[in-house]
DNA sequence: ACCTGAACACCGTTCAAGT
DNA sequence: ACCTGAACACCGTTCAAGT
């Protein structure tokens, strides 16, 4: 019942996941071939066909341990501002803004249209999660009075919008030239305008 | 001096990148490559080369062409809302969106890290030109009392952030289960919430 | 079950050569 | 100037084979 006694071992899921992970932290999504990943993984390079169908179902994987990583920092958030809705929006949106800027590769893999095409149930659920804690933040500011009553989920959606497309063009270098110290003022003033429109919403 | 006599014909470089565009018309960006448009161009496969530097230079451009068609939509949309900034702004959204949802290859290329890592100064330019016409939009509405006075640059660049986000993400189907009917009203709301947080900006 | 290597049809790019 | 073809080091994927 020893895994290590197999060719390889019993994580090599797992470990070509790290290794696609790992390039996207120095390199863009063209690096990221099935080949290169099982080189670094110490197989052949049809190995990966026993735990993935196809590329595609790799870079699913891969993308939804991004959406991991990003829940993960979003709950961590969360965590400290359960007495403050406002500023958890704001906070929430701010780390999303970093993490895109942080993992510039890894999140335009998660957003490259996989989503769109794959019928991945895994990396659907993936993303979903995402929606599914701001549609909490939401409520939580609703019920401190902060957001006005009614549709969090709209609302959650809008406020996704905002953070995702500021995460691109940041990313892409549009909005600001100094990252270090003009990312929070730009982010902020534009999540608060958003929430004071939504104090009195229709 | 006549253009056609030399092996192919003077407009190859424009021939390329229509093939390009049209390659993201029915299929993804893995699908546009530098062969492939050399073939459809009915020229050898290093013929590029004599145009574009390597194949980035090549999909720059092909971005570029995609900046130009969704600038020429906003300047229709403006023309005929003249009178109306706050429908403006709205219709401007909605038919970025919609732009995205048409072209979802294209658009993915022209956010897809090209910007970030290119240089190509033609290239920024045209980016650059989508948030001019957002400012312009902006301005507009603060000289009718629509949006409070003051950083229009700012104001823009958070317009531009919620729909590009908003695209981004119903692009990737993560906003609406039925683009025909739900996109407008989905669209609208969140711009409109953003209006009016705006009208009395801090 | 899990892993391997040869083979195939593709890539982007370099180079030497043709008109 | 513009275009070509051979060659190289890569891809993703299929197939037949090994333990």
């Amino acid at each position: 019942m020893d895994e290590t006694t197999s060719y390889h071992h019993g994580a090599l899921r797992k470990t070509l996941i790290e290794a696609g992970v790992a390039i996207l932290k120095e390199e863009d999504v063209s690096a990221l071939t099935l080949r290169r990943v099982a080189r670094i993984a110490q197989v052949s390079h049809m190995a990966p066909y026993r735990h993935f169908a196809d590329k595609n179902a790799l870079l699913a994987a891969i993308a939804v341990e991004g959406f991991q990583m990003l829940a993960s920092e979003m709950q961590h958030v969360t965590q400290s501002n359960l007495e403050n809705p406002r500023r958890l929006i704001r906070d929430i949106g701010l780390n999303y803004v970093r993490f895109g800027i942080k993992y510039p590769a890894h999140i335009s893999l998660m957003f490259s249209g996989l989503l769109a095409t794959s019928e991945n149930e895994e990396l659907n659920n993936a993303a979903a999660q995402t929606l599914n804690l701001l549609i909490e933040a939401v409520e939580q500011a609703q019920s401190h009075k902060v957001i006005a009553q009614g549709e969090s989920k709209q609302i959650a959606k809008s406020v996704w919008g905002l953070i995702h497309g500021l995460t691109m063009l940041m990313k892409e270098g549009l909005l600001i030239s100094d990252v270090n110290n003009q990312l929070e003022v730009m982010v902020s003033t534009a999540i608060e305008d958003l929430l004071r429109g939504l104090e009195n919403s229709k």
